[in-house]
DNA sequence: TTTTTACATGAACATATGTTCATACCTTTG
DNA sequence: CAAAGGTATGAACATATGTTCATGTAAAAA
């Protein structure tokens, strides 16, 4: 039988969970999850946003540790850090929902 | 290679996400992983918080079709239905974070 | 060295979420 | 049938999140 979770992991999974709890963060992070590293102009491009909005999401998922970037000439890239992020889309990608 | 998600399932998959991500509801998502069902008094005392604030995460977990209930007597057991719940839980269990 | 390309950032605003409080509802018990 | 136990609900409020817009910055190209 597993332990109960204690508080701080309760919180910190929770806090994962929210910082992906986006579409379009959704959307980052799968697209990420099958190239590897891409710039934030064709992840712009890819989900037809703006490029003010994309950069904020990404600056958000790169500082909750969920992607790293790296600058390249004048593109900076994003990648995936946080492997669970992808699973978790994954365990999701046929569920069934009520309301929505 | 797989397909990449199209708008429907990431918005669904973020509408989940979002969901469950808070601590009380990551929260009672576990303990109803490991105890098949609880009333909302088991579930409100075992967290540590208020009756009425439990009703509403509990309503809104219904309502999005992770949890189920069931009235016995005065009681009302409430129960997990969405399979997918625990197991994004389990993934995260151990997962490291930067801020927080 | 000016322009252009690619990206970041902060402020303002709009919207969504979470919490509390008071009260209502349903069931059992006296 | 009145009281008590167990839970739900709505309104008010507080806080957090998401989006837009204007502008700033770094690197490359002209």
């Amino acid at each position: 039988m597993e332990e109960q979770l204690d508080n701080e992991r309760v919180e910190k999974i929770a806090f994962v969970l929210k910082t992906i709890a986006h579409p379009m963060r959704v959307g980052i992070i799968d697209l990420l999850n099958r190239n590897e590293k891409m710039s934030v102009n064709d992840i712009t491009a890819y989900l037809g946003l703006e490029q003010s909005l994309t950069s904020h999401h990404l600056a958000n998922l790169k500082m909750k540790g969920v992607l790293g970037s790296k600058r390249d000439g004048k593109n900076i890239f994003y990648f995936l850090k946080m492997k669970e992020a992808p699973e978790i889309i994954k365990i999701l990608e046929d569920v069934k929902v009520n309301v929505f």
